[in-house]
DNA sequence: CAAATATATGAACATTTATTCATAGGTATA
DNA sequence: TATACCTATGAATAAATGTTCATATATTTG
């Protein structure tokens, strides 16, 4: 079972979803993952714990609240539906302006704009100005592939 | 490439993520999507893309509404920290009860009864009660594969 | 039965998020 | 150069989200 996960997170396009989420700004990650762990402070009087010895064994495995923020934020740039639907008429075509985004979307081209910036900003899209117009695509990154895969899938599932 | 990805699918715990994202309320989707396709509404007046077909043909490949909207709840779950950090405590551990995780997350009990609340609808966690208290669990979702693929992959990359 | 404990929940509040509206910047075309 | 067009962006508005506070329910213990 580990085996297997571990295997296709070291194929998959899973791998650097993770790697940009502690790549980015991560300095301050040791320093915070060791105060998580030492304080172990306690409300309630009588622990629910088997052993009273797991909490001091939980501590360590906690996800800090650094690492907690940027896997929260990586998730949360595909908690958008309309972040999704632009990241699949990307996947859909090889590059595309912010008008026929809005077009094909029915979004109004000021709503594609700011979260193409968004989406700029988590290097999750590419950036091509030709003209007046600009030319939006799916970055090298792994978020994308996730999304493909996703996105993959689904289409297989539903036929 | 696509073979890659599909043999990843077929067996990595993303499968069912999408299955989750389907297989729920589907039943308009068809009718939504078909209305997606036919619609190419157009703002602008030169269109970009190289060429004009191609807008056809993008049209099919996007992500219906109902279909993003269904994805972008399941990634919400994964988009706040202090969910993470729970699933990640009680990846640590095999049961935990509501005031044990508040102690161990320095959250407040009812915060956490909350955002539990929250998981047991998406049926991420198990419930088994025992006197007076509750002990929570991850649930074999698929969701929750996901995340722990992430949380492992995390972990190997830190060390 | 009364008091204490563990959890759940509704309401209020603060924060965040996504859109729209108005406007500005830059580029092509007349 | 003036005008039209595409894109970007700040501010405002609306909606969603998460926490706290107060309170309710249920269970145990004195």
């Amino acid at each position: 079972m580990i085996l297997i996960s571990m295997f296709i997170l070291k194929t998959s396009l899973l791998e650097a979803l993770i790697y940009l989420a502690i790549s980015s700004k991560s300095a301050v990650n040791k320093q915070e993952l060791r105060s998580t762990q030492t304080d172990d402070a306690q409300t309630c009087e009588t622990h629910c714990l088997i052993d009273l010895g797991d909490f001091v064994e939980i501590a360590p495995k906690l996800l800090s609240m650094v690492k907690a923020q940027q896997m929260a934020e990586l998730f949360g740039v595909l908690a958008d539906p309309n972040r999704l639907r632009l990241l699949s008429a990307l996947a859909a075509s090889q590059e595309l302006c912010v008008c026929d985004l809005a077009a094909a979307l029915k979004m109004s081209e000021s709503a594609v704009s700011h979260q193409l910036r968004l989406l700029r900003t988590m290097r999750l899209v590419s950036y091509r100005k030709a003209g007046r117009n600009v030319y939006y695509g799916l970055a090298d990154s792994h978020i994308v592939n996730l999304y493909r895969s996703v996105a993959e899938h689904l289409d297989e599932v539903e036929v």
